[in-house]
DNA sequence: TTCCGACAGTGGGGTCGCAAT
DNA sequence: ATTGCGACCCCACTATCGGAA
């Protein structure tokens, strides 16, 4: 019996959806936010690696027993392995301690609070041979005959079409959004492929430039990141995290000349922002008004995958607050 | 000649483990 | 004991370069 070979999973390009005249050549999928993972059923044995190649079996031991449900074959599938909060929604902070954690007796404590999900999307190898020539379509029919969904991982329902509906739906359930897939595509290993299209449901937040660090490398000389704040009901300047992506060096260099009159020597915080966030920072009068997109609010109050979207000269910064509230706290 | 895809390099939130302080 | 740092996860994005068109 030979060994399977290793597979690089593929990933899809940020990209809006199919159009309207390619309609019947897409299939969509929800996008599941958590960790990519290829896994190896060999010899009724399950191996889990990562996206770059390390070995995470170990951290989900409830997925282990995936190997007993794929029919007695050697397989290699792919899918996310997720965290699910108390309202059913993916939650990546839940998933985070997992993460890195290689220590069996913890590992055994976060099983018991948050267990995992695995769900898969696709199948690479079945047997002798590999499944990545054949369309997208049939390698879906493949895996939903192969794998019987257990409590730990499951197949999860995908659209043929349907584009737009599936995208409200993620949003409906508070998803990260979809993925469009070429219903005749084959899977590339290791590539980045426009036959593989994440559409996310952006969201976008005014802010206050309270200050900004310095940059390194290439930035050298120049912003690193902005240090960022909104108003609470009461009116107090919130620290909401830095932004340091989307900008031109064109964009640095005005926001430099911008905040440089500004500058203070003082936090302008209403409570002091964590230590290791306020080193090198240079503090301004909270006079500027942005706008970022990002993913989501972190339990702390701070933005998730910032990226700067320009100045805004159209909003006092009294104005700025927090649009959206949330998850409320447990 | 221009355009595009892949890659390197910058930045973010976060956790863990280990070395330096 | 505390702090700093790198290695991993998740990621957005710009700048660059070589090859395709």
């Amino acid at each position: 019996m030979g060994e399977l070979p290793t597979y690089a999973p593929m990933m899809a390009e940020l990209g809006a959806l199919p159009p309207v005249t390619e309609s019947g050549r897409w299939g969509l999928e929800m996008k599941w936010d958590g960790v990519r993972a290829v896994a190896y059923v060999e010899n009724r044995a399950l191996r889990l690696m990562s996206r770059n190649g390390k070995d995470i079996t170990v951290a989900y031991p409830e997925v282990r027993m995936l190997a007993g449900s794929v029919d007695g074959h050697d397989v290699v599938l792919d899918g996310e392995i997720v965290a699910f909060d108390e309202a059913g929604r993916p939650s990546f902070e839940a998933l985070q301690p997992r993460m890195h954690q290689r220590r069996e007796a913890r590992i055994a404590e976060l099983v018991h609070a948050v267990p995992v999900t695995y769900l898969i999307f696709d199948v690479l190898h079945v047997n002798a041979a590999t499944a990545i020539h054949l369309p997208y379509d049939r390698r879906r029919g493949l895996l939903e005959d192969i794998v019987t969904s257990g409590a730990r991982w499951q197949v999860p329902a995908w659209f043929r079409d349907e584009a737009p509906r599936a995208l409200a739906l993620s949003k409906d359930w508070g998803l990260e959004g979809v993925v469009a897939k070429r219903l005749d595509s084959p899977y590339r290993p290791g590539r980045r492929s426009g036959e593989w299209r994440k559409v996310k449901n952006v969201r976008s937040q005014e802010v206050v430039i309270g200050g900004w660090k310095p940059g390194g490398g290439r930035r050298a000389g120049m912003i690193g990141s902005l240090l960022l704040g909104v108003h609470d009901e009461r009116g107090r300047l919130v620290y909401a995290g830095h932004v340091g992506t989307g900008f031109t060096q064109a964009m640095l260099r005005d926001l430099r000349e911008s905040l440089t009159p500004l500058e203070r020597p003082t936090s302008p915080f209403a409570v002091a922002v964590p230590r290791e966030h306020a080193r090198d920072a240079h503090w301004v009068e909270p006079l500027l008004v942005g706008e970022v997109q990002y993913a989501e609010w972190t339990s702390d109050g701070v933005l998730r995958h910032p990226s700067w979207r320009g100045l805004r000269t159209d909003k006092g910064a009294d104005e700025v607050q927090r649009e959206d509230p949330g998850r409320m706290a447990g």
